[in-house]
DNA sequence: TCCAACGTACTACAGCCGTAGTGCGACGGG
DNA sequence: CCCGTCGCACTACGGCTGTAGTACGTTGGA
């Protein structure tokens, strides 16, 4: 076999292409005829690979958590107990990541997560990458010496998760804070989680 | 006039009944003839009031705002120098009540928000009430002392915001913290922001 | 060599969507 | 009292969407 197994390379090219047209023009501007157009595939290829509406929002979903857990990379950290500093380090940048340079991924992955909420079946996969992306935080915490590890890392994903949102969508009007910036941030919320008191 | 001007109460209903289905069934889901039925209008009602799709996504932002404000209510805060602790409390408190019973608007505004992205007409909107609500953050956390006010305002921001959408569409699977939980969190985001230096 | 299976291309169709056009009835000013 | 104005109900239509059906070429195994 030249990939995987035949066909994949034209499945991965429908999904990529449906991940585009969702970042690009939403929800309702996915749709099989659009991919055949926009990925220059004859007409009803789409259709045929993923007959259902279904079928294609999972195949997006599937190709999306491929994707991006290759630009996450949350499972090669470096050790807590090597030093908090270059922790710091490694989760600023790998905010700073996906943060800047595929704000296509972004968009799809707010789309789908939106419509996960009324589709079971896309709803699992989110529930699970969320589940194991927790997971390895809380563990992180951890070893950082957090007293309530389980709260803390939801409350890094939710921060994180705003900041990407804002970013794409919301109150930065498309001004994307610097690796610096993000850096100061993780750093000060994970000061405010380990322990030093309130200052006021 | 019984209300504001003859037909402003037929507007809100219109307009609610979008926010509603937005929530329920995206933005697929809105469409003119959805919202004649869910509000037991007769046909053809919503569309005349809102010819446009674009006009009836105006009107319904512009009824988020409305609605949102009110829930909200981010300018009765307590002055800062009344002491810290009433104003995390209030943080807290809104946070909270954002969070829990308006499921519904939350959803709508993300849905919307990811609209904007590609409409100007609402990003406006959105790019106003942010910069609105973002000002008054700044001046707040001014007040307790940050010595890089707007960093830290749009921080709060973003974890606020990612907050809500996983609540609302992520990784909580819908176990939406308790109050002490959202308290904590703003403590020890604030203390790490006003200065207690890293602890490792 | 032949045939079964599969990926692919193309067509068909019923249903829904956004939008425009039009007639009607009520309310208010002159 | 009369007429203009405005909101409202209803209909029409062109276009697009999701999905099913089917015919074709190729590949791999018996």
């Amino acid at each position: 076999m030249s990939v995987r197994t035949p066909g994949a390379a034209r499945a991965d090219l429908v999904a990529d292409t449906a991940l585009a047209l969702l970042a690009e023009r939403g929800m309702r501007g996915l749709t099989h005829r659009a991919v055949d157009e926009t990925a220059g595939l004859p007409q009803g290829s789409t259709s045929n690979l993923a007959r259902t509406r279904q079928a294609l929002l999972e195949l997006a979903v599937r190709r999306l958590a491929e994707r991006e857990a290759r630009v996450l990379r949350l499972h090669e950290m470096p050790d807590p107990r090597a030093g908090a500093d270059s922790l710091v380090d490694a989760l600023a940048l790998a905010a700073h990541r996906a943060l800047t340079g595929n704000r296509e991924l972004t968009l799809a992955r707010y789309e789908l997560a939106l419509e996960a909420t009324r589709r079971p079946e896309l709803r699992a996969y989110f529930d699970a990458a969320g589940a194991r992306f927790r997971e390895q935080l809380t563990t992180l915490v951890t070893g950082l010496g957090s007293t309530d590890p389980e709260r803390h890392a939801l409350s890094l994903i939710a921060w994180a998760d705003g900041l990407m949102f804002s970013c794409v969508a919301g109150s930065f009007s498309a001004r994307v804070p610097g690796v610096a910036e993000v850096r100061a941030d993780v750093e000060e919320l994970l000061a405010g989680m380990l322990g030093a008191g309130k200052p006021w």
